[in-house]
DNA sequence: ACAAATTTTTTACGCGCGAAAACTTTTTTC
DNA sequence: GAAAAAAGTTTTCGCGCGTAAAAAATTTGT
């Protein structure tokens, strides 16, 4: 297979002019049939790509689009960044992934050089309480963007996310209507947006149930939710059971957590009789399955905010970086049963 | 702050020749300390950032080095993947980070459009066994290519892993030592050729210690390693006890399948009296500790691993793309004692 | 078959930068 | 302080492609 330099080689072994072989790499069906077929025909038989870097000079905007989630390394996201990637493909754009680890510093830095790689536009989800905002809002003036998971008030051109209240109601409702009232657990201080409306959730589906709320705030910063969770746990399994007997927490990380500082200390977790604790989540990582005993939780419906995420960019993006109005979009749980509650 | 279009207007600004500004973007120390200076004043009172684009079409060989892991939803090369990026970042490298999504198709895929990304070196964790080797050869003989955590023969540069005698040995070394000798639990078809030394290093050190290996080999395709040691423990577990109490995972997300068994049945696991079995493991999963019990295991020197492979790689990179001999780099493993086992 | 509409070709320019050559200025060396 | 070395400047070219305008060729409609 003969290697072609450029597109003014290829364009002449093609039989066709360079600018019309311009046309159909920008858009094959921009060309007529018979000219396509040429050029296909063409392509069948030399091996060329068009230069990408050469390409991206001469266009306002790009093909990329950044995807930025705020921890690589944590399952939920690196799931949710793999369905956004593969629709991103799909609508014929180049995906380039991201991860914040956690930090606020890499985030900007992320999105600085995400900037001079001119994206048509961004997926980003947030860190969340320690991101900069005033930087982030910024960077969403000149790049049009798409937030997700977590939401920054007023930033970016829409939202697309999980409706907490759908998923802490479901939880409660469950675990009220199969036993006692459950307690909340949950950081003290939580890296993400959502854990507030989560706390909220909880409170609210208590008291309209008419039941005390009781949040168990633990200690803990950083990243780390399984062994923030765990040494939470510990120490408020370790003087006596709680005031209630079913635990919910704030995301299945924390509670991957509390099930492992359960086992220690031998408490039985499970909704059969011969159990001291029920402890339910929210979140359905991936993990959530194989846990002991694998963890009732209300999961994310991944595959629509991956998709309505993809779609929104691509509408922004079309309609030239702005967007009428800011909309947010929440996608609702679906509880899932298991053994620990 | 005032936007600047390109470097000519930078330049003009800034009080310093073209040429010489562009020398400094490619080595800030190849200019007078002088001349440096009076270029970072002007950075730091105009925004300037030469287009990425235009560098790349000039010159041979880009700054970015593209990452390519198997899985990226897996914590592990996740984890791996972090550790590389940020080291990349350190050596002036720009990251590209994709995943194979344990598909040889999206492998190629994924190796194809790096190759228009012009790279200056890529580090790949090959699939394994599904690789499509002749296509990777091929890639390998264009791009500089460090291959880590999966060797796949005498392709690419350099290969960079972890000793997986190392960590059997020890495994089976500890085993032996403080209770029955284990039979070994893997996969009938495993993906990744570590497996399979895995496997060759488990008989070997049982022989050596005078005992009759025990390769137990389970059903499944695919990467859901903990769903196909769950049902390979739950299938093996139900036909009464194995012939030993020790159990040797091939790796730590089978073993988590393998916990999440017993844990359903019953059956007691650890190195305490009242246990059933035990459970070991290799990998050192970032979950591992938060298994039930958590997870004796023998853990990757993930750290020196990723060190290892960018210095590699940019000793590729230096000596222009090709080295004298292509190096087989193994770490050992550190043996992680938890109740598990 | 002929005019109109569509598509392709020709020609030419520009994007922002790397790189090389020849020349000028500044710094180093003794 | 003069010669040598180092660094900076000027000038010029080219990378591979997008894009625009005008001319030429092809297809379409009637």
């Amino acid at each position: 297979m003969v290697k072609i330099r450029n597109m003014e080689e290829f364009a002449a072994l093609s039989g066709i002019s360079r600018p019309t072989v311009s046309k159909y790499f920008n858009n094959p069906d921009s060309v007529r049939a018979t000219t396509r077929a040429r050029i296909e025909e063409a392509l069948g038989k030399y091996e060329y790509r068009p230069n990408i870097y050469a390409i991206n000079q001469n266009r306002k905007l790009t093909k990329n689009i950044g995807i930025v989630v705020p921890f690589l390394a944590d399952p939920f996201f690196a799931e949710i960044a793999r369905t956004l990637e593969q629709n991103v493909i799909a609508a014929g754009y180049r995906p380039n992934l991201f991860g914040s680890h956690g930090n606020s510093d890499v985030e900007l830095e992320v999105l600085d050089s995400l900037r001079s790689l001119k994206p048509a536009g961004v997926l980003l989800a947030p860190l969340g309480r320690s991101s900069d905002k005033l930087e982030i809002e910024k960077f969403c003036r000149d790049v049009p963007t798409v937030l997700f998971d977590s939401n920054l008030g007023g930033i970016g051109e829409a939202f697309i996310g999980s409706d907490n209240f759908s998923f802490v109601s479901q939880t409660v409702e469950y675990l009220v209507r199969t036993g006692e009232p459950p307690i909340f657990f949950e950081m003290r201080t939580p890296a993400n947006p959502n854990a507030n409306k989560r706390r909220l959730a909880y409170i609210q589906m208590m008291e309209r149930l008419g039941f005390e709320p009781h949040v168990h705030k633990i200690e803990g910063e950083g990243w780390s939710f399984e062994e923030i969770g765990r040494a939470g746990a510990l120490k408020l399994l370790s003087d006596g059971l709680p005031a209630s007997n079913a635990i919910l927490c704030s995301n299945d990380r924390l509670a991957i957590g509390v099930l492992s500082a359960c086992y220690e200390m031998g408490i039985r977790v499970g909704r059969t009789e011969d159990c001291q604790l029920r402890v339910a989540s929210n979140d359905d990582h991936p993990f959530a399955r194989f846990t002991c005993p694998s963890l009732t939780t209300a999961a994310h419906d991944y595959a629509s905010v991956a998709d309505r995420s993809v779609a929104t960019l691509l509408e922004v993006i079309e309609s030239g970086g702005k967007l009428a109005s800011r909309s947010e979009t929440l996608f609702p749980a679906r509880l899932v049963l298991r053994d620990s509650a």
